[in-house]
RNA sequence: GGGUCUGUAGCUUAGUCGGUAGAGCGGCGGACUCUUAAUCCGCAGGCCAGGGGUUCGAGUCCCUUCAGGCCCGCCA
């Protein structure tokens, strides 16, 4: 049976399935009706007594702890609503059951129960089992029930084993889907709508990055997956969608880290007729208003730190959170005084650019990023590294850009959107001219999009705000992987892979 | 890409100076009708991540490959 490598099941087990087939006890039956879950039991028997209760209940779930003691035993059963002890007994249960239970159902399979709820000698509340039938036999075996799965590469490559086994683990992600469930509540409530724009595209845009590629066999054509929905969004702009926005799996060709995976969650929110300003209050607004729902408070511990989720965040140009915080006043400098500087605080990349607002970009990175703890907008970044973002209203050489930073980390990034198509196409035209000089991170001119502004978008602000990121703020974790269901990790080689041509099969 | 640490039974792990690979949980057999990391007695379970080397002898030392963690670089 177990030729295969691949193939994990344990032979214990394998044989148990064995016994229980050879006796004609259904081990994966269609159907099981439950009158309670098990939370449902604890809340509507709370006060029961020590003599079970007259009421019979049927529930179900995954075996964990079982306390054998002769003619009876303990167990522990567990739904997604809780944890119940059952009170199995010998002479309680059908003819037979007993037996099989005892030889042939253990830790890890699931089944159903029918029983009387009632409070053990020592407090705990419990199911006086009647009967119990097997739903689902399992073939693998659970991890320890006191240390658990602690290996962290299996647990995000068998996620699902994570689960079964890990309370912290579910919680987190029930966290983060009531996270993406408040988000659009919050965004329909205030009458955005939302879309779905294309994930595989001719051209990619709205961020620098590498794409992933792939291609078309019909249209015998190279396509892109997402960088960003952010052009897409806009054409509803232009098309009359006056406020919309896109829960929106992005795809990045880019290294791997505790902060990055190749594929992560953004929301994207356009509004019409609003500017940068206003998509602050918003992502303020947004962001504070979750944090206060999921966790009841709005101090959140992270790392050393406790975060302030008061609104408003504080708000800084990027020129003055280098002066405050990085301790340098870039524009009484000239670029090579700058450059100087630079070296002596160990400012990376000052010998590949010329202009201050260059070096005002390499400053703020490398100076003051990760020391913006509290949440922080910083504001009007240089017009060279935001080719979608309108130029500011007063700052020559700046635009209308804003990046929202918590614990060091980016979590969101808006501007008022450049809407002056010829404008757009000079700035396309910058991208391409890096892109011609190498930098593969530049982006692609999109003609249809300009021809979209040509129509004319109204003044519009936008925002698009990490949605993996903001679970591990309001979390607590300080890796990607552990708010991701399922991470990128490399493929392992297994000997069935390398062993493809032997006899196995 | 660089550095560094890790990989031993299903899981959690011990393994000293290089000398027969040890435990707990889980499993199996036995005892036990209010336990909850149940308890007690017994048993089985290991290609020490893979490959190569040094050695009389390697889980241990060396080289290398694979996978992962952390830090740095790269990257919105």
């Amino acid at each position: 049976m177990q030729d295969n490598p691949s193939i994990q099941f344990d032979d214990q087990r394998l044989a148990k399935r064995h016994q229980l087939a050879q006796a004609g006890v259904p081990m994966y039956p269609h159907e099981f009706r439950r009158s309670h879950t098990i939370g449902a039991i604890r809340t509507e028997f709370c006060d029961a007594g020590h003599d079970p209760l007259p009421e019979q209940v049927m529930t179900a779930g995954r075996l964990y702890g079982v306390r054998d003691h002769g003619k009876t035993f303990f167990a522990d059963l567990r739904d997604e609503t809780g944890r119940i002890q059952l009170y199995i007994r010998k002479d309680a249960l059908p003819e037979g059951k007993f037996q099989t239970f005892k030889s042939s159902i253990e830790r890890g399979d699931i089944i159903g129960v029918t029983g009387r709820v009632f409070r053990t000698k020592v407090g705990e509340i419990s199911v006086f089992v009647d009967d119990l039938v097997l739903l689902t036999k399992t073939l693998c075996s659970l991890p320890e029930k006191f240390h658990g799965l602690t290996n962290l590469e299996k647990r995000y490559r068998q996620r699902y084993l994570d689960l079964i086994v890990n309370e912290e683990s579910r919680e987190t992600f029930r966290t983060r889907s009531r996270i993406i469930s408040l988000l659009r509540n919050f965004l329909s409530g205030q009458g955005f709508l939302e879309f779905e724009t294309p994930t595989l595209q001719p051209l990619y845009g709205g961020a620098n990055a590498r794409p992933f590629t792939t291609f078309h066999n019909f249209l015998g054509q190279r396509l892109y997956l997402r960088i960003a929905p952010e052009l897409y969004l806009k054409r509803l702009v232009v098309g009359g969608f006056e406020k919309v926005f896109e829960v929106a799996k992005n795809f990045r060709n880019e290294d791997i880290d505790t902060s990055h995976n190749p594929e992560f969650s953004m929301v994207e929110i356009y509004q019409a007729y609003a500017d940068y300003n206003d998509m602050m209050k918003l992502t303020e607004s947004l962001i504070s208003s979750i944090v206060k729902e999921v966790t009841g408070s709005d101090k959140l511990a992270f790392e050393e730190n406790t975060i302030s989720y008061d609104t408003p965040f504080q708000v800084m140009s990027m020129e003055d959170a280098v002066r405050t915080i990085g301790g340098v006043d870039i524009f009484t400098h000239d670029p090579d005084t700058l450059r100087q500087i630079g070296k002596e605080k160990g400012v990376d990349g000052v010998d590949n650019v010329h202009t201050q607002r260059e070096m005002l970009v390499l400053f703020f990175e490398a100076l003051v990023e990760d020391k913006l703890v509290q949440p922080t907008f910083i504001t009007d970044f240089p017009v060279e590294n935001s080719p979608l973002a309108k130029s500011h209203r007063e700052k020559e050489g700046f635009v209308e850009r804003f990046e929202l930073f918590i614990a060091g980390m980016e979590l969101a990034n808006g501007f008022s959107e450049l809407n002056d198509p010829l404008d757009q196409v000079q700035r396309f035209e910058a991208q391409e001219e890096k892109r011609r000089l190498g930098d593969e991170e530049a982006q692609m001119h999109d003609y249809d999009f300009v021809n979209a502004l040509g129509y004319g978008m109204p003044p519009t602000g936008g925002v698009g705000i990490g949605i993996d990121r903001l679970v591990m703020l309001i979390t607590g974790n300080t890796s990607i992987k552990e708010v991701i269901l399922f991470p990128s990790m490399k493929r392992e080689i297994t000997s069935a892979t390398e062993d493809e041509d032997s006899p196995s099969a």
